[in-house]
DNA sequence: TGTACATCAGTGAACGCGCGTTCACTGATGTAC
DNA sequence: TGTACATCAGTGAACGCGCGTTCACTGATGTAC
């Protein structure tokens, strides 16, 4: 048996995990018996794979990591090459047909971050924030935005990573006319932060509400 | 007895529920038996107050969204009275400082937006909206930020509520040096939001990564 | 003012059930010599 | 090539336990007349 082969009680366990506990929305409230059922199995053969209930998560999270992160460094590369302005767009458009084909992941994902077991919340936090920080590189290497500090760029990148995670959980219950709606906000999300970052760093203030002490900015017009 | 008072037990079950869901992070997970035993009471008496669970949690957020739908309007009004620059600051100082005095209630709030009990994440969902639909007419009536129209306002606010609810989390278990942090980009981010709203409808595009169809913004510079 | 009755919060015993975990076992696959 | 042994995935029975829910009950408070 090869080392990336793995065992398919242990296919079938991660498989069912995802499929009970996104149907109803709750990974700490999954028995290990009903999970066995679900998977066609003892409950017993449970214990071969895994140490506990958290032990399957984290393993599940970390294939969704190794197969996202590439993915969306790739889309980046790919969409700067062809047309840097369809970055953005092209990036939450690959995102949300990740979450899409990965529903119930996501979903556990979703569930997960303020969830009971602390392993678990901790390696999805890893996993936003090394996606975070990856957008954040790729933006500085395919000079995207290149009036962005880095300490900016990595804001930035929080925000927007935050916000596509969290939208997702709205997206994957939503009809095709609602998706299409948040697809557009996340866009428009980003944008906004883009432009906003861009003339807060440039020195640009629309009016009084955004010139608070100790948050001042310069009165120049200086957006490139 | 009147109408507002509250059964001693009724009281205590929802305390006790609180306290045990958000110590666990799971309200999903909580037992009935466990919960009449940390409140000190018959796991019968559960039943002479509420139907089930999430009965008793849809009871325990509408007692929070009482509270702080309203101070969170007051909050805008007497800063926008005292000085229109420190609304953002002073409201997510406000929103945060509430989350802290109701650490408890905040962090099965955040469980529940993703948890099992459907009727439990509508009433988060409806009270975040309220709040985000709150923010926007206050905005408009007090002139905070008369570049926007009503639709960009509705856009602005729900991005800042989602962002602070989110944020709550990170909040409550970060210390007093991190709390700071993540006030100081709460008001960031509404910064950046603002200007790049206003920009973007204004006409303002910074460079070629934001000029992509169909997001197309003209590049005429007319930031008030 | 007293009396009878209704309402309500809380009690305690009992039920059947599914749970997580353990143990000793099987049978197939891989490996050393 | 055959044989002996180790490893590994999966099985099935059994355990004690805490669970949600039910029932019939108590005692206090409010209310009608």
């Amino acid at each position: 048996m090869k080392m990336e082969d793995i065992a398919d009680g242990k296919r079938r366990l991660i498989d069912a995990a995802l499929r009970l506990a996104a149907e109803r929305r709750s990974f700490a409230a999954l028995g290990l018996r009903e999970l066995a059922r679900e998977a066609g199995l003892n409950p017993n053969t449970f214990y071969r794979h895994f140490r506990d209930m958290e032990d399957l998560a984290v393993t599940a999270l970390a294939e969704v990591s190794d197969e996202l992160r590439p993915m969306l460094r790739a889309v980046r590369w790919a969409a700067a090459r062809d047309n840097p302005q369809e970055v953005a767009t092209r990036a939450c458009d690959a995102f949300f047909a990740y979450a899409r084909a990965h529903a119930d992941a996501f979903i556990v994902g979703l569930c997960g971050i303020t969830g009971p077991q602390p392993a678990l919340r901790e390696a999805i936090r890893a996993l936003l924030a090394a996606i975070a920080a990856e957008m954040a590189e790729d933006i500085e290497r395919l000079e995207l935005c290149p009036a962005l500090s880095r300490a900016a760029l990595d804001d930035f990148s929080g925000y927007v990573v935050s916000h596509l995670f969290h939208a997702s959980g709205d997206y994957l219950e939503a009809g095709a006319g609602e998706r299409k709606r948040l697809a557009q906000q996340a866009t428009q999300l980003i944008r906004w932060l883009l432009v906003g970052a861009v003339g807060a760093t440039a020195g640009t203030s629309p009016h009084g509400l955004l010139a608070a002490t100790p948050l001042a900015v310069p009165r120049t017009n200086k957006l490139s």
